[in-house]
DNA sequence: CTGAAAGCGCTTACAG
DNA sequence: CTGAAAGCGCTTACAG
């Protein structure tokens, strides 16, 4: 049904040699011979089979992206930066969902074992430092994006520096009693921002109460989600006394308190993280992570190690950027246009 | 350097037919035998090669999901599905980005030829249906999400009708002179979206005026984009006289849309398409379709016809569903709160 | 420039 | 229950 390089051989009265040579551009063939054989692949509908190449190569050409979740505007923006700096490349890029929910340092190990890519590019998977450590042993090469591991080739953000941040603006605005929209409380993005929003507090004299942390439902997707934001913010609004300044773990979070607040028709001014697309448009003060130039640099540090396997290890850490909108304006000066109440 | 089923072999003292068949649980072995095996194998991270596995036993156990672009919520609710339907079977799910700029046809012809994967689920790859009849000499699985072929397993939505209902309603509250955001014009979402708002203006007796299609900056993504929105609706509003409504073409661009009538203090009921999880929490008034349901479906589609590739084929399409929600309300007879202004 | 042959790491009838 | 051996579709020294 398929046909095979023999089937190609035969029909160009060739070696199959000669056939995986003109495929490869690799050794050199006579014009007319590679002609000859590039025509009748053609007709047959012929391409060498990814499978045997990489068993006989023992190149796979593949690079892959490990991911825990979809849907997620951080990923893809991640992704494409990827993506973009792969295409100089003559690799395939393959994206794997790894489940969140199971064991993903098994996930991962059985992926390396299975040993189906060159190289892997790791997405936010948040594993303890003897775990990445344990993972060299099967010398691949690998780069991590939004962990640390001091063995391998990666790159990050400082999370708590963006949280210090948010929340210090916020501070130095005149707001006294800043609560945090949290999610996930063991989830590594959360741990680093809630800490940088209790120094920012600390380092500016305030007391830091863990009673001003509040989370909205976390089962799905760790509390990231609209939902989440929504009911936090629900919590934090009937708070006594209520807050009168907000950081927010996420955008996505941001967008559901920003819903409550309209409900309520009452504002106090929020500062998310993560700068969605959507957020220039609805107006919210958030911390911009450069997540396309992460893609790109931990791409350029996996292709040079497949290179150089001995190269020396690189780490970036990236500056977060407060990005200053409309929502953390303290309110009253003039009309606050609420983001659009839902009659949902 | 990595272990092949010989050094398991060797080390448990047994053949390598016997060390394949306590990997596959296939064939009977005894269980002190299949003990050891897994203990050596397990102590020296020994795990089967997926390629040299695909080329013997000729199958992959890999589902491959072909996509145009990724950063989209479309896809990504459909991946969910996908995934989730996977999740029953020993199937891997690999996916697969092909470049919109490049002929889709040929990245798409390339992928199936070199075989990586048992079956092929492809999204919003929009080819004529010549072209997927060609694909079919490969005889290889495969299931068409949000396109059409007779020749095919597939699911889609009825554009026209999404359209149809959402410029109805529209037209239904009293607005004579309702306009559309669109994008790129040869896309096939935009044809039969604005296929649909024409038979609904027509079927109500108002005139279809193409100068009331409005389009931003299509360079990028089509133009499905917060900025084509925004463009788009800037030119809307200074075209005289001023359309009474808008219906556009994406939640995306609405967005954009509801920013610029914010900044100019105007409002005009607007209705667009996807409903994306931020919809509900701007209460942006939409038309769903069931993404997930979509997902699952194809999949459960494709899965079925590895099994039984003579099998008849299959297609739903599904109905779009209106979701009325604040941007539709005619103003006047409340304050509305329009999306957060910004202050970039 | 080209071919014969070994080998990549598995699976799978076929025997026993 | 287990092994010897052929074969999956390629690549790649090695010769010529």
């Amino acid at each position: 049904m398929n046909h095979t390089i023999y089937d190609i051989a035969k029909a160009a009265n060739v070696s199959i040699a000669t056939v995986s040579r003109v495929f490869n551009e690799s050794g050199s063939v006579r014009e007319a011979t590679k002609k000859r054989v590039m025509k009748i692949a053609d007709e047959m509908g012929y391409h060498p089979q990814v499978f045997a190449q990489a068993l006989a190569s023992k190149r796979k050409n593949i690079i892959a992206v490990v991911v825990p979740i979809m849907s997620n505007y951080f990923f893809m923006e991640i992704l494409a930066g990827v993506q973009d700096k792969l295409l100089e490349t003559g690799y395939e890029l393959n994206i794997i969902n790894i489940q969140s929910t199971q064991d993903q340092f098994e996930q991962i190990e059985h992926l390396i074992r299975r040993q189906r890519a060159d190289g892997y590019i790791f997405i936010s998977i948040h594993l303890p430092q003897s775990k990445w450590q344990e993972l060299d042993r099967y010398h691949v090469p690998m780069s991590i994006i939004d962990d640390y591991s001091p063995a391998h080739d990666g790159v990050s953000v400082n999370n708590q520096k963006g949280a210090y941040k948010a929340t210090s603006y916020l501070i130095e605005q005149g707001c006294r009693n800043v609560a945090m929209i949290s999610a996930l409380e063991s989830s590594t993005p959360i741990i680093e921002r809630v800490d940088g929003y209790r120094k920012a507090l600390i380092d500016h004299g305030l007391p830091f109460r863990p009673e001003l942390i509040f989370t909205g439902d976390i089962s799905y997707r760790d509390g990231f989600t609209e939902k989440g934001g929504f009911e936090a913010m629900e919590k934090l609004l009937s708070f006594d006394p209520q807050p009168d300044a907000c950081f927010c773990a996420s955008d996505v979070q941001a967008i559901g308190a920003l819903k409550s607040m309209t409900q309520r028709n009452c504002r106090i001014p929020i500062i998310s993280y993560d700068n969605l697309a959507v957020s220039e448009y609805i107006g919210l003060s958030t911390v911009r992570q450069p997540m396309y130039e992460m893609g790109a640099e931990s791409t350029r540090y996996l292709l040079r190690r497949i290179d150089d396997p001995d190269i020396e290890i690189e780490h970036t850490t990236y500056e977060p950027e407060l990005i200053i909108r409309r929502s953390s304006e303290i309110p009253g000066e003039q009309s606050i246009n609420g983001i659009g109440s839902s009659s949902v």
